[in-house]
DNA sequence: CAGCTCATGTGAACGGCTTTTACATGAGCC
DNA sequence: GGCTCATGTAAAAGCCGTTCACATGAGCTG
């Protein structure tokens, strides 16, 4: 493998080697550790090992390496979901649900890139790019939604994937910025994070007549993968959706 | 009038006056304008028309203005979410919404305000006072889910109320972030903020098994406040509570 | 009214940050 | 070896947050 081109560039490189990888690494951790509002681009430089101008030669500002990192963090944020998707299998409603999980381990995970996408006030809709990267990881989302509207019991009218969508987005987020990070994580909850989000996403499916009647935190033995029965009859599951106050 | 006790009551200021009403007005100017990371601490003392040290005198440092008017903003928001709930008149289902939507309208007519209690990054549970007037207002959306989870349809397992409440403040801080504010609104939506925070709860009470037989704009005449059928039957509305794309 | 006191405001100063500009350096290519 | 250009540095300007010594004047006391 080209490794010695590799060593002979980055490490025994000119100056540097890599700056611009450098700097994206310090500021991201200097995100995780005291927010995008505190991250500065000075401490990332130092961090680097460089002078505070040089930075400028690989980001037009301050701005540019956040979005750079937001960039990057929607990337890791689509493949995730993706692997969590995983077209669906093994049924419709239990990758979903794993969609869900995906969303707030990412949050919980990755607090950095989170931070930088979603708190950071930068304008997404400013950058092509941007908007573009924040779009596909959506897709996911509403990929996933198609399939589950699609699967809609008959007889009721089907819900517009789109609006699914954006629905447990939303429901995601909230829980994800709300309980599940920094200082706001800190409010005491009958539940886990993870239990809200799950609990929150089956009782809107059952709202939508999907049958979801498996019990959250039980590790159930994954019964015949979605029998594409009716399921129209009571809707309402024997242990309904919330855990047991154990 | 009463000019003359005002101006030695409230202008029993100084030099100013009432610098601390003055500051903590420029900045939720400012903070609108800006946004909490964009206000600066000189500028709102510039817009009082005081020299940069002046705030000092009034505020231990620059984010004890900003946990300033997140308070005020918890209360004000408390206020309006009281109003929104009425005491769950003139129905529980009614009312409940209407506090979805006085959250929604706050989160857009207070932009500031919601900057400073949701999104600017200070630690909430470092201030008690601050943190008592979160949970005062968090108390409403709970007291209301109290009083739903009460009217639990016959037959179901009762919801706890901590629960739903959570759930509905993420469904709304989800929509209000993501969908209701700055530039993150801009997102093309095929409804608007308000429209998809209200299907989303109606979603998710029908999966509680409430009975949400509305159609969302429907002035409906208020049949019996609540008639405590099972409702257990088929659980789908004739409509469903998205409406028709018009 | 004289004078004291203390809350309130000022000006100057320090350090830190962002960004720009002129200059230095050394990698890669001939 | 010498050229060129990307990459890094030093210095400076301008802004901000914060502190400190000092100024001011409102209201009380006598």
């Amino acid at each position: 493998m080209s490794w010695r081109k590799e060593t002979r560039r980055a490490e025994r490189g000119y100056h540097h080697g890599n700056l611009k990888e450098a700097l994206l690494q310090a500021a991201l951790g200097l995100i995780a550790e005291k927010g995008a509002a505190g991250f500065t681009f000075a401490d990332a430089a130092r961090m680097a090992g460089v002078s505070a101008a040089a930075p400028y030669r690989h980001f037009r500002d301050r701005d540019e390496l956040l979005s750079s990192i937001a960039q990057r963090g929607f990337e890791q944020f689509e493949a995730r979901l993706t692997a969590a998707w995983d077209d669906g299998r093994p049924d419709t409603v239990t990758a979903f649900e794993r969609v869900g999980r995906a969303y707030l381990a990412f949050a919980r995970e990755e607090p950095a890139f989170y931070n930088a996408m979603f708190e950071s006030g930068l304008p997404v809709d400013a950058n092509p790019a941007l908007q573009a990267a924040s779009e596909r990881a959506f897709n996911i989302i509403r990929a996933a939604a198609e399939r589950l509207a699609a699967l809609a019991p008959p007889g009721t009218p089907r819900p517009p994937a789109m609006m699914m969508a954006l629905h447990i987005w939303s429901m995601a987020h909230g829980v994800a910025s709300l309980f599940s990070r920094g200082d706001a994580a800190r409010r005491k909850l009958p539940m886990s994070p993870d239990e809200l989000l799950e609990a929150e996403v089956l009782i809107y499916l059952r709202g939508l007549g999907f049958p979801t009647d498996r019990r959250p935190p039980a590790k159930s033995a994954e019964p015949p993968p979605v029998p594409p029965e009716a399921s129209s009859g009571s809707g309402v599951p024997p242990g309904g959706p919330w855990g047991k106050p154990k």
